[in-house]
DNA sequence: CACCTATTATACCAATCGGTATATAAGTAT
DNA sequence: ATACTTATATACCGATTGGTATAATAGGTG
């Protein structure tokens, strides 16, 4: 494994275990064996680090999302389709999942905050998308787009974190996404 | 205002704005216009002074929430008492109930997971006890009660969380509260 | 071979980190 | 008046922080 990829990967694993300010530059260079100047030659700072990070797996996440995420027609089995995707890429990467969790979740001025801003909007503005297409399905939708979004991004986050929490072995990707778009769909139209 | 709750609530600012890890002993102390030894004096370390700050609002909490959470023969009727006095709470304290719902999710190797865990367990805890009081109304509860509770914790602070984002200038809690059982409740019995 | 660019390490930087030894002033109890 | 406790500041500690100046070492290309 090259040196880049080396210490991006030792800077993940140690920005999960204790978060991107209680990890020292210092820290990671010891970890992948090398040390400091090849650190910054590659990422031109420690925020360019977690920059990248970040961008190694919102980025392939993203694209998914855009993808799954078009309009079939019907509200419930677009939101199936998206949320099963949600589901897969977040299972498949649990511990980078819960790191991007622990950033949005964040204070507000820390550089971990401003890092992954961007990609949460971006997320956002792809969930609204939906809604947006949803229109002449939903009475009343006028201006709630944005809300239902927030809504069905939360309800989503919730039940992975929540089933990563409790630490089933097995999770029905099929059978909780069809739950979580069933209570959703509940919440909108109660 | 004396030394030591001058120096809580600076701290209490500069964790919220930056982050635990991210504001230094010397940050406070300027900010509450001191110097380091007084700030030793009271909380005899930086820890010392997250846990205080911890117990100033999670203990307060902890209490109430022990109160209006015992059983009334009801399920929805009990979660509907327990799940406004945690709104009311939450947001009676903003900055504090986002704070902490920051350390919540924050790295579990971090200091700031370590301080406030004791609370979750407790808050859980709690939580729990209504749905073991609630076995004879619902049937095959048999060890999901623990489910339930992480279920019912979840949406709650999603609708909370979710709630502060979109800036509503006045959240009803009654209604708020209502909805959220309801959908809680449908959850359970699908 | 000589040249060039891409990598990597040694050794260092000022600044800040959390924390403390010591001194002092003010109040209080004997 | 003496002794003790509480509360505060000056000045310092070694360790670590993020970051870099400099130079050596590759590997490829003319």
């Amino acid at each position: 494994m090259d040196n880049r990829t080396n210490i991006l990967e030792c800077a993940t694993e140690l920005f999960c275990e204790k978060g991107y300010d209680a990890v020292g530059v210092q820290e990671i260079v010891d970890r992948a064996g090398t040390t400091k100047p090849t650190l910054y030659y590659y990422f031109k700072s420690k925020y360019g680090l977690l920059e990248s990070i970040i961008e190694e797996y919102y980025g392939r996440f993203l694209e998914r999302l855009e993808t799954v995420s078009v309009y079939q027609g019907d509200l419930p089995n677009t939101l199936y389709t998206t949320c099963r995707e949600y589901l897969k890429m977040a299972i498949e990467n649990k511990t980078m999942y819960l790191f991007t969790v622990s950033l949005i979740y964040s204070a507000r001025e820390n550089d971990s905050y401003r890092a992954i801003r961007p990609y949460m909007v971006k997320t956002h503005e792809i969930i609204v998308k939906i809604f947006e297409q949803a229109s002449n399905e939903l009475e009343n939708m006028n201006g709630r787009q944005q809300q239902f979004a927030s809504g069905f991004e939360g309800i989503v986050n919730f039940y992975l974190i929540y089933y990563f929490e409790i630490g089933e072995p097995r999770i029905d990707i099929d059978e909780i996404g069809k739950n979580l778009v069933d209570q959703f769909m509940y919440g909108i139209y109660s």
